[in-house]
DNA sequence: AGGATTGCTTGACAAATGTCAAGATTTTAG
DNA sequence: CTAAAATCTTGACATTTGTCAAGCAATCCT
């Protein structure tokens, strides 16, 4: 009989601090479970991006990976846990996009500059992947176990936007004159109208977003 | 064996006018016919404003009428024609809910505590068609049959929010000072940030919505 | 090297799903 | 009233789905 109780545990709590001052072993032994869990993550990730939520089954998944379909339930408790893991990940890979930016620019319009080019670049590389963060959202509207993740992502977004406007404002002499809350909802839903028309094949969707943007951000910040 | 050929062209298109002199015979059988269709579509939407999207089957729609699943293939070709059919549909209620309140205020004061009246209202009682919108809305960024009807209801809303600031602004002797897009982007990020910690057990939610709505209209219409 | 642990594959299972056709039932028309 | 048309039910179908267990393969440990 296959000994279940070490892994399962593993699967069901997120890896945590070995902190025993026993060893290394246990150690990298964890680290290498949670790598192949970050790996079949990006897997489901590639094709929750490309299919949506609704239309993602853990054999679609399996198959965007090298692995085959029994695989994901020696990594993850169920289906639940897989897409939690994949949303949490997401968040790391998603939040410091304009950080750089934000930091190196040096007067307004290199800001300005900066952050529409990077926002239409945005918009046309990475369409995929924000479409499914517009769908796991929606989804945590229904179901309970993602809402906490996601309102933390809508966090760290918030915070994203308002480390570029209040860095602009700052650049400017000035502060921002709406609140964190009322400047991500701006962001945020010129960002989801301008991917949707994107992916309707609007041509002018990304052009539209940065004229408006190039707009609107001086006269907040 | 079954006659199909009217009733199926019947169900692929639209019930438009039957125009022709000869009768309202003719007339009044595709009026009932999408009579029924409306009345499973409103079945459909409030499965869906159940579940979500992803966790409809047509079968739990059908027992939330009062007939039996094989009666949806009557009606609607496949399952995207009938939830185009209940997006459509759903339009219809949705965008004209804050029209009396506007045209009927006489002043700032009224039309805002009118507003934000039924703003907080919205919120409670109809969250759950509410996500459904949401997540239709996401839905369309993956399935192209959704996006035309998607895009057209946005259309609306961003007309309904630009109907409501700019009486706003006219009973101050003003004009709005952000675009149509921007406003409707505004305001539908923080609603849907709003809904989603109403949700998720935030009984401040609607209060901090109503409070942050109650400040930024005037600074911009 | 050899036994044990871990990692992965294979195949199976029951449940659920969209779809459809045959027939029962109801409504309509002449 | 009766035949035809419209409406609805029933049961079936092929897939797909999440889940899991048995076993093969690789790795580790002593």
């Amino acid at each position: 009989m296959r000994k279940q109780s070490a892994v399962t545990q593993r699967k069901i709590e997120t890896p945590s601090r070995p902190s025993k001052p026993s060893d290394r072993i246990e150690r990298s032994r964890v680290d290498k479970f949670s790598a192949r869990r970050i790996e079949l993550a990006e897997a489901a990730l590639e094709t929750l991006a490309e299919l949506g939520y609704a239309r993602t089954s853990l054999r679609e998944i399996a198959q965007k990976s090298e692995f085959t379909h029994g695989v994901l339930h020696y990594y993850f408790s169920d289906k639940v846990d897989l897409i939690c893991c994949c949303v949490r990940h997401y968040k790391s890979k998603c939040v410091t996009r304009y950080d750089q930016i934000t930091s190196a620019a040096q007067s307004r319009d290199e800001l300005m500059k900066g952050f529409l080019e990077k926002l239409g670049a945005t918009v046309r590389d990475e369409a995929g992947m924000h479409r499914l963060w517009y769908d796991l959202r929606s989804q945590s509207l229904f179901e309970g176990a993602f809402r906490d993740d996601v309102a933390e992502i809508d966090k760290s977004l918030e915070d994203m936007v308002w480390r570029i406007a209040s860095r602009f404002a700052s650049l400017g002499g000035r502060q921002p004159v709406v609140s964190r809350g009322a400047l991500y909802a701006l962001f945020d839903g010129l960002f989801q109208r301008c991917l949707l028309r994107h992916l309707s094949g609007d041509r002018t969707a990304i052009a539209d977003l940065q004229e408006e943007v190039g707009r609107l951000l001086p006269t907040i910040a």
